[in-house]
RNA sequence: GGGGUCGUAGUUCAGUCGGUCCAGAACGCCGGCCUGUCACGCCGGAGGUCGCGGGUUCGAGUCCCGUCGGCCCCGCCA
């Protein structure tokens, strides 16, 4: 009698031609059909299930009378090949089952809090507080293995075109700019204080200073910042950086990296990837990470609608503001209600108001209609690239503005009108991004990438006067309507780094103390050099089919940055925040738990 | 920081206008019966801080205020 425990097959594994083999499965118990003589049970893991007979009066029996749901057995025996009648066609072992002959106990289980196989509808909460329970789900188990095969596959394309592994510090110095740091306070250096990286950029370009020409990391990044369905605290970066690089090497590099890593988990991407230019995706998309799923652009036709008699119309258009339309197919039908909820979204997103012309059997209905007349808003359709059945959804004002409404309503569309294909899957590239944009409450300068993006060669006479007219040779690559990864070509000389933090207002002081290494790095030959950064959950995520960056982070956290199964963030003892010089401000002391 | 939404047996939910609702169902769990089941079946049983606190009321799961937590969104996220 074997007291191994090892297993000669997995759960799935057993076909017709096993039979008569002597085997031993080991896996849960998935469901036990006792009926009083003859007992079956289902042995499983992910990749399936095999049926285990076990024959009254035997020793098998005995234990097997016991054992319930999510028990971890070993069971030892013989498979048989079923009887015509008993085949179950519906699981892919149903042609054997295995005749216990020794059942070993080797994990008693208490019922779990809810079905870890059937976890669709059981509240996320708890589902988070026993993730270990969700992660036996198929649906979990196939995104973390989509995940696992997308991190190899991107690791063996890096290291395939001569890219070097490195890790950098989690224990780093918060950095101006960005995102707000997770802190981490310092023992030996009572008052002073780690960060955790935001991402690795620093180090990344001091590699490329330190002569490793070609850099990649799977890296972690921490970021304190309000949270979202696809937004983590923690999250994974793809981080790559090259010298001697233009946008066009890092594209092709990065090209082939979707390409091989979608391929590998069955999604085709042909590079190249269309490209648009920032000032493009705004136009005609109204966001700068634009969904190509769907058609509906946007399209101005302020030159075809100008002089139209319509006072409103005329007077944006003469005061040098813009119409921009979109032809939504097949929605000329829309009810009044329907078309007062597309008037809110763009209201809300910044339209003063919301023009529409409904297209069907040869006619035209408009509140327009009266002042363009029927000819003229034909014209504007076929300019919009519609078609009789379309619903042209109009808005005039700032051209911008006029875009970004657009973009909400059509997006909005997307969704309600089921225009996505189930398994579509459109890449791009956004470049020529704006180098700054303007901050409202801090009444300056930001980066819109960050400070170290290089500016495009053309536009460097225009930092100082012009700022917000330069450009940057930054570029986004997007999948689906979703920003996957954002990089640049950075600033290699000192002089071009000090006219940006100049215009970005950084004190002299601040910029030395924050990252004078970094500066003063930029001063001993440093290679021309640029890359990107990858968003790797959020391309699990869409490999996944998934919704949200939990179904593809093995222990993921809550939008409000807690852990629920291990109750992170803590408490920790007063002696522990003495230790590190830390004293909690007065009337949060008793709050925080510290005790 | 703001808005929305949800919170009732272990789980998923129902619970009408505030009153036979000392809160029900299904699944699960426990016990009994059952030798070809595979969502086994049949019979029986246990199981509740209606998230928490306060208020209104003769009476609150239900109405009001506050608060905690999950999720979604805006701001924020170079």
């Amino acid at each position: 009698m074997s007291e191994r425990a090892r297993p000669t097959h997995h759960c799935a594994e057993l076909r017709r031609a096993h039979a008569g083999e002597r085997v031993v499965l080991t896996g849960w118990v998935d469901r036990v059909r006792d009926l009083g003589g003859l007992l079956f049970l289902d042995l499983g893991d992910y990749r399936g299930t095999t049926q285990v007979v076990v024959r009254p009066g035997t020793d098998a029996a005995r234990v097997a009378k016991r054992v319930g749901a999510w028990w971890v057995l070993a069971i030892e025996g013989q498979v048989l090949a079923r009887e015509p009648e008993t085949v179950n066609p519906a699981v892919e072992t149903g042609e054997i089952e295995l005749e216990a002959e020794v059942v070993r106990v080797l994990s008693e289980a208490r019922t779990p809090p809810f079905p870890p196989t059937a976890t669709a509808d059981v509240a996320e909460e708890l589902r988070l507080r026993y993730r270990y329970l969700e992660l036996r789900n198929p649906r979990l188990q196939r995104n973390l293995r989509i995940r696992g095969r997308l991190a190899s596959e991107i690791r063996a394309h890096l290291d395939g075109h001569g890219f070097l592994e490195v890790e950098t510090p989690f224990l780093t110095r918060s950095t101006p700019e960005g995102a707000r740091d997770y802190l981490v306070p310092s023992r030996v250096h009572r008052g002073r204080f780690y960060a955790l990286p935001q991402s690795p950029q620093l180090f990344k370009q001091l590699l490329m200073i330190g002569g490793v020409d070609r850099y990649y990391q799977i890296a972690r990044c921490f970021r304190d910042e309000d949270l979202r369905a696809d937004r983590q605290p923690e999250f994974t970066q793809v981080d790559i950086e090259m010298s001697f690089a233009d946008p066009e090497l890092v594209i092709e590099i990065t090209e082939g990296l979707f390409r091989r890593a979608l391929g590998a988990v069955g999604i085709e991407v042909r590079p190249p990837f269309p490209r648009f230019t920032h000032a493009e995706a705004m136009d005609r998309y109204g966001v700068d990470r634009p969904d190509l799923r769907y058609g509906a652009a946007i399209t101005d036709l302020t030159e075809l609608a100008r002089n139209s008699g319509h006072r409103i119309l005329d007077s944006i258009l003469d005061g040098g503001g813009a119409l921009r339309g979109i032809a939504a197919p097949g929605c000329a039908g829309f009810s009044r209600k329907r078309l007062d909820e597309l008037q809110k979204v763009a209201v809300a997103a910044g339209a003063g108001g919301l023009f529409r012309a409904a297209f069907r059997d040869g006619a035209v209905r408009s509140p327009l209609a009266r002042m363009l007349g029927p000819d003229r808003l034909f014209r504007l359709l076929e300019a919009a690239g519609g078609a009789s059945g379309d619903l042209l959804l109009l808005v005039a004002g700032e051209p911008r503005t006029a875009s970004v409404a657009l973009g909400a309503l059509r997006r909005r569309l997307a969704t309600s009108e089921g225009w996505i294909g189930k398994d579509d899957f459109r890449m791009a590239w956004v470049t020529d991004f704006p180098l700054f944009d303007w901050s409202e409450t801090e009444s300056r300068l930001t980066s819109v990438h960050h400070p170290f993006t290089s500016p495009h060669p053309e536009d460097l006479h225009l930092l100082e006067d012009e700022p917000l007219r330069a450009r940057s040779l930054a570029y986004d690559v997007i999948a689906n309507g979703y920003e996957m990864g954002g990089g640049s070509i950075r600033i290699h000389d000192r002089r071009t780094q000090q006219r940006i933090f100049d215009a970005l207002r950084v004190p002299p002081e601040e910029a030395r103390e924050r990252f004078g290494f970094f500066l003063e790095a930029l001063e001993y030959g440093t290679p021309p050099h640029g890359g990107i950064a990858l968003g790797f959950d959020r391309i699990a995520m869409l490999a996944a089919g998934a919704r949200s960056l939990r179904e593809v982070i093995a222990f993921p956290k809550t939008t409000s940055a807690t852990d629920l199964m291990t109750g992170s963030p803590g408490s920790v003892r007063t002696s522990q925040l003495d230790e590190v010089g830390v004293a909690l401000a007065g009337r949060r002391r008793r709050a925080s738990g510290a005790d």
